[in-house]
DNA sequence: CAGAATTGGTTGAAGCTTCAACAGGTGCTC
DNA sequence: GAGCACCTGTTGAAGCTTCAACCAATTCTG
């Protein structure tokens, strides 16, 4: 069995550096959510998305997939947010498979609330505190990871 | 109510490329490790702090808080772990209220296997696809985060 | 030194995620 | 147009995480 190519030091130490700092940042940025305003990360996400849809309704893989989400664990999540009357589900008239998740207003108004919370936290713990040359390499970087992992698919 | 500092277009760009990118990642390397060496990415983590303290061995609270992980989260994991026989926990001589979390040799040898792997999944969808100066941006991002978040404590 | 406050670690229940199986629809092919 | 492969979305159970409550040991305080 040959040698892998280990990490050289430098590599060791910024790949650990980006591991525990985003545990770190999404668990603060979770507990800050469900805390003032009784939203989990990945139920904001899927608020955002919907939101931003044309008419505020996406059909459950779209949706899945722009929240980077199992199809699974949005239909769980969804039905907790149709419990809490922020989202509601409906048929598709063209295909009888489909379903469409739609923002209520009641949702769209949870959502207006908390991303104004949300976005000064994410700003306190990363936006505000990081070089924006060092945030536009990782905007470069991530994008390839994204990429790159589409075309692993 | 005042208006929030909103993120410009690119902070929201670069923003929404890292919360996806490490969600898919993160999720990726969960997947790799568990189907080939049965290890979660966090159990993963323990092996690898418990491999590089002195003698092997760790007190719950200082594992914890290396691997990023809560208490009771870790309490949890590494009964798992102790009925793998990768991990046994002994007392504490000093402190009787304190727990030693020792690596077993088998514990060495499949963090070993597993390390072999992991490190090239890491690299092809990570480290070797990313700019060198970009990773290093990572880097000094990430550590201010920690820093704040520790700060915050 | 007694009592209170803090720290270390575990536990069980509740909540969320993953996984595999499923029901119903679509569309392709022969 | 019957059969078959594939796609959509849901479900329930099993697994993992979080949360609050807890016991035991240590340390602080008067």
């Amino acid at each position: 069995m040959t040698e892998p190519r280990w990490l050289d030091a430098d590599q060791q130490r910024d790949w650990r550096a980006f591991v525990d700092g985003s545990v770190r940042l999404t668990e603060l940025l979770d507990r800050d959510l469900k805390s003032k305003h009784g939203l989990s990360v990945s139920e904001y996400e899927i608020l955002v998305r919907l939101s931003e849809a044309p008419e505020r309704r996406l059909r459950m893989a779209e949706l899945a997939e722009h929240a980077s989400q199992s199809r699974s664990r949005l239909s769980h999540t969804c039905s907790r947010l149709e419990s809490k009357g922020l989202v509601f589900r409906g048929g598709c008239p063209n295909d009888k498979r489909g379903v469409y998740a739609h923002l209520t207003d009641e949702g769209f108004d949870a959502l207006d609330r908390a991303a104004r919370d949300h976005v000064e936290t994410v700003r306190d713990f990363f936006i505000d505190i990081i070089d924006p040359s060092d945030l536009a390499a990782i905007g470069r970087a991530f994008t390839a990871v994204n990429k790159r992992i589409s075309e692993a698919g």
